[in-house]
DNA sequence: GTCCGGATCTTT
DNA sequence: AAGATCCGGACA
């Protein structure tokens, strides 16, 4: 993806990344799927988001320049990855929640930790670019499936904010992990 | 320094 | 329905 697809709002980004094709390239080989569910995490405005914390520690990563890694670990024990992607001066990042398989997957990639132990993403790539050699993100082709839109997942703690439907996903998408009706 | 609560998944 | 298990943020 060019520079300029992350420096968009995050909603749009999330939205986009829909169909795209995450690469991720190891000593032992290749692996690819389809993005079919992805959710959008805005800045210190967002009260869902890491970035409405503080800007500094784990979350400082959103503020910084889109394309890159974010991951962090939840629940002691399981990773998140999000591409960071926002605005020219906001903060924001999309919570990859689930593949469709393509290529070398050999575990399931439905829900975000899910994803992370699949594809062997850990914190070592935190700040990993997704133009890099570890990370790819490149476009794939435009869905079939319509894209159906809801609230975000496990974070009915933020108010207001646990209403707003910054979660995208392919519907009717096998791979989906949470199913849910469009808003 | 202590304390607490999670953008989850697995097992009972 | 509960447990695993660790980090960042909030307070003192």
């Amino acid at each position: 993806m060019p520079s300029a697809f992350y420096d968009r709002t995050t909603d749009e980004v999330a939205r986009d990344l829909l169909g795209a094709i995450l690469i991720r390239r190891t000593a032992d080989g290749l692996m690819a799927g389809r993005i079919v569910e992805a959710e959008a995490y805005g800045g210190p405005e967002d009260l869902a988001s890491h970035a409405a914390r503080s800007a500094t520690g784990r979350a400082r990563i959103m503020f910084g320049p889109g394309g890159r890694a974010y991951v962090y670990l939840i629940y002691g024990l399981h990773n998140c990855l999000n591409v960071v992607a926002h605005r020219p001066g906001e903060a924001g990042a999309v919570l990859l929640r689930a593949l469709e398989p393509l290529v070398g997957v050999g575990a399931p990639t439905n829900g975000p930790a899910r994803l992370c132990r699949a594809l062997g993403i850990d914190r070592s790539l935190n700040g990993a670019s997704f133009g890099g050699p570890a990370l790819q993100l490149v476009a794939g082709p435009v869905p079939a499936e319509p894209i159906a839109i809801g609230p975000r997942i496990g974070v009915a703690y933020a108010g207001a904010w646990a209403e707003r439907p910054c979660r995208f996903w392919l519907e009717g998408n096998r791979y989906v992990s949470v199913k849910g009706k469009s808003v």
